[in-house]
DNA sequence: CATGAATGAGCCTTCATTCAT
DNA sequence: TATGAATGAAGGCTCATTCAT
């Protein structure tokens, strides 16, 4: 699981912690801006009025348009990943499964324009920066599939690889369909009972797997 | 489950059969372009060409660029009911669900490139003609909540309302995830695989919902 | 005063009596287009549905966009000279006059549209057929010159070339300034007062030329 | 006679003096452009070329290309308030009046290809922007009515209300004439005895106004 | 003669990017 | 470093005109 080599965003600006001061400014003001109008219809101005100063020097910290959006992107995984990696309590137990569900859930829900506009605006990075989000997906993936195969022995149960992926990807995919979708489920849902309902769904998947 | 009137492209044209062909060339020719560059980087002189004619041609059948996404989503939904009713067969059984995720799985594999299209560009579309699409996929929801519905009592089981709309949604979402990620999933699996081990994962979940 | 011969309009149409039907359709259909939104907003297509027809139908009796607006302005001017002509009886009185003016200023008001048309628009003619449609304007002047010529001796008033010009110019662009500007002027005037005080002013101005 | 608001043409760039620089280039460059092919005929890169920039740079500056012309117009309806700010000497005698009068006219002589663009093009701008205009005209119908109101008392007549306006009205139409119709006009007459004859067939005009 | 679908030049406008200050 | 005016390529769309039926 080797990390990749981030992408790295060429500047003209040499104070390295500025640059970390502006980016920030930079990544807040577009997640706001892209999640009302989209990467595509927000204009260079716009993000750099979002940001606080001018085009100029927006410029000063970026090469393209693009480089804003593959930003945010990273951003936001990097927070994905540091709130997942909080759980990650090696213990073993179904629970320890259960608690990850909940945790992914929940940091889904508190942060679901920003999955949103992650998934919905991907693909307008270049083959380069959207194979490294794609990349961040699956890592995504991974790190259920490594609580998954953790739990089995204290659930008694074996799985194939390809059943312990395709849970893991239950789990990662169901979770992005609660941001897409989030205003049209919570007509029926509270995240809490989405939770408890997919995590009874996934559990009864898994202890069952075999049966039929 | 009253269909909703059709949102209806305005044309300049007057044979209605002419209209008909048209479209479906802008249609497939939007499709593959779209495919490729996206809705927002592909020109409308783009488009007219893929479709086979100039632009003024183009701009004969839809009204504005909007106009072709929607097509497209529009195009493809019926695709999708189309192909549902066939197998809607009323036998109530759980082979009519099984019968029913294959057919959709499947349909999704043959047209993943619209699927993909469909998802990723809604949220381009006007506000209007956007709910018409949710709506759309919602419909396919209610769709296999009435599948699901009718094949319970052969399965000597009782689930709740939502236990029947989450499951639905599984089924839809994870249909979308297989178009989104073939590329990805195609390492691990044929469809034929894919249906396979998700109608067990359904199932099983369908059947042990209860359990915990 | 010799009558310029007119700038034909070519068609592919032989019936020439069919021409002429055609050509009126025409002519009132856009009349009324180019008053509500002018020449250059107005499209071919509006004005053969505004005439009754389609565009290729359009298109058999004129060549370009152009040959419309040269119609239009051709047949308000031939309207004009008859109305004009009518007056002419020759008695060389200031009643002549006088009735030449009101016949000339009702005939204004009564086809202010068109007055207006044509004098907002003819410049996007071309060179030829804006002269042509100048040099009409210039025989209405010639024509009221003759009539103030033939009144001077029951007037016992000997005038200038250039004071007779004057007035007949007075007459004329005062004529014009009811078409342009009737909405403004009605709240202060009915046409049979300014008239009635345009007519008094020309006359004072007549009698008194020469006084200062 | 309060001052109505002006239309704010917005802009995208800060610098006042900037924009007042800008803006004066472009008027130039439209009204000899305007006058050439007139509005419509015109386009905003030509627009662009005769103010000697770019169309960018033009955008920055307009929003519309309507917003072009009554830039014009608005340029040419300062400019004769101004000059004729400069005569009100308020002595209230005929030697005011004739001096608004000429220099009304010679102000016309020298702007003539502006005071053409308006008139012929003013009904292409917005209804809002075209009351704009047509108010600006009728203030200056209002100026000369205040001179020539204060005339009066000096030539010892009396006249009405509306044959006041009448005769402010005549100066300022064969004002328009003579911008409209110089090239006509000046194969009879130099503009001086233009004046000369206007002001005398106005004076005539206002002294025998009674008399029949 | 009449029709109307097809064409494509050309228009207005936007906006990412640059660069002098 | 920061600014914002300048640039022009490129995009969406219109509409006069043609031509096969």
């Amino acid at each position: 699981m080797a990390e990749k080599e981030k992408i790295v965003v060429q500047t003209s600006v040499k104070d390295e912690s500025l640059i970390e001061i502006r980016r920030l400014q930079i990544v807040n003001g577009a997640v706001n801006l892209f999640k009302e109008k989209g990467f595509h219809r927000a204009t260079t101005r716009e993000i750099a009025k979002a940001a606080g100063f001018s085009i100029g020097t927006l410029y000063e910290y970026i090469r393209t348009k693009e480089d804003v959006l593959y930003l945010v992107s990273d951003h936001i995984y990097d927070k994905v990943k540091q709130q997942l990696a909080e759980i990650n309590s090696d213990t073993g137990t179904v629970d320890e499964l259960k608690e990850a569900i909940k945790q992914y859930f929940c940091l889904i829900d508190r942060m679901s324009d920003e999955f949103t506009i992650m998934y919905q605006e991907t693909k307008s990075l270049s083959k380069e920066a959207m194979h490294y989000v794609f990349d961040k997906e699956f890592e995504m993936v991974r790190l259920f599939e490594g609580i998954i195969k953790n739990s089995l022995p204290s659930l008694r149960i074996e799985l194939t690889e390809k059943e312990v992926f395709l849970t893991a990807n239950h789990i990662v995919v169901q979770g992005q369909a609660w941001a897409f979708r989030k205003w049209a489920f919570k007509k029926r849902y509270t995240i809490e009972e989405y939770v408890e309902d997919q995590t009874k769904l996934i559990l009864s998947g898994l202890l069952h797997f075999q049966d039929k």
